[in-house]
DNA sequence: GTCTATAAAAGGATAGAC
DNA sequence: GTCTATCCTTTTATAGAC
């Protein structure tokens, strides 16, 4: 039994990766960086993923599976449309509490280079599609409010991730660079998300 | 008069290298691609603008400027709330319909280098603090449905930016890929955003 | 103002010793 | 597995002729 560290694990460097790719994006990466970070040197990098491109590819479509959720698992027919809309609201905005870096960099690479979500749908399955097909069924019974089901899911996830997305503009200029109070409104937002749309979607 | 081009102008470049810094992002962005667009060499790009960093702040405070925009000047005290409210709605969409890049742009760069803000500030108004103030004497009368006038905002810009921002997420996965449809869904929310919102927000 | 040629530096990737 | 040294390409930036 050593005492000192023992090998490089790959979760090292990817932990490393994934801090140095989120903050800086793709093009703006150095391996140089992300080796410092991990305590290696560039030679190391090399050897456990053999490239830059395969080293992100690997950290973007974990991030990209966080991101795409298991809505479906929360999924079956005789739910309360209330409290399934409210579930999607809270798991998204508690993703984004805990990863806030999740939808700029989702975003921004995705529009960099959008031919890798046919590579991504593959490992992912395709939930929101049966979600929508569950909201209509909820629509014609009546519950929810007439109107696109699509439409609705965007309105539902826009109010969540905007707030996370845009941090660095919002925090500074509407709430003047205080942080700790910022962190608080995304903190609320489970409940304030939620509030804002109840009255507009649901019959009650 | 000659018949052929003349000087290669200032505004030539701005509009390759406003092509490509929008495409690529700063850090993916190459001096060489700008040149190529712009139909001149390298040379000439440090003639103009003296480095890269250079060409792209004026190219970014110029989105800027577009994105942060002139809500003041449709303000006054006793304005209707309901066509403000669909004005700003109409003008932001009218916006990303002509100038869909600028979303993440703007978003992505000041999420790699917040700093950059401070800078921006200088140039353009505050207009946004101006907005809350007029919200928040709308509420106090009745007239809007009692909240933070700074959520409202908020909200209310999320649902403006975010299908433009994450367009090739949300069309490729929930439209299936028919950008031809969802161009109209996004022409389309001009309307659809404030009728959405309208029963909520407006004590009738 | 516009070009060619080239400097100077950075960054990704590999060879080879241990 | 891990390191040092090095190769090779890309990229920003400048010098200098016209």
């Amino acid at each position: 039994m050593k005492e000192e560290s023992v090998n490089v694990s790959e979760a090292t460097i990817l932990d490393a990766a994934r801090a140095v790719f989120t903050e800086k994006g793709m093009a703006g990466a150095r391996m140089q960086e992300i080796a410092d970070r991990a305590g290696i040197n560039k030679a190391m990098l090399h050897y456990y993923f053999r490239s830059k491109e395969k080293l992100f590819d690997r950290v973007f479509q974990e991030a990209f599976q966080q991101f795409w959720p298991k809505i479906e698992t929360q999924l079956n027919a005789d739910m309360n449309p209330k409290l399934l809309i409210k579930g999607i609201i809270e798991s998204y905005v508690e993703l984004f509490l805990e990863k806030p870096y999740l939808p700029n960099f989702i975003i921004s690479e995705l529009t960099r280079d959008p031919e890798r979500i046919e590579k991504l749908m593959q490992k992912s399955g395709v939930a929101p599609i049966q979600l929508v097909r569950y909201v209509k069924h909820q629509m014609e019974k009546g519950v929810i409010v007439e109107m696109d089901p699509r439409e609705l899911f965007i309105n539902v996830i826009a109010l969540c991730i905007f707030p996370f997305a845009a941090r660095p503009l919002i925090s500074r200029i509407i709430w003047e660079n205080d942080q700790d109070s910022y962190t608080a409104f995304l903190k609320r937002r489970k409940e304030s998300v939620f509030q804002f749309i109840e009255n507009i979607i649901f019959n009650d």
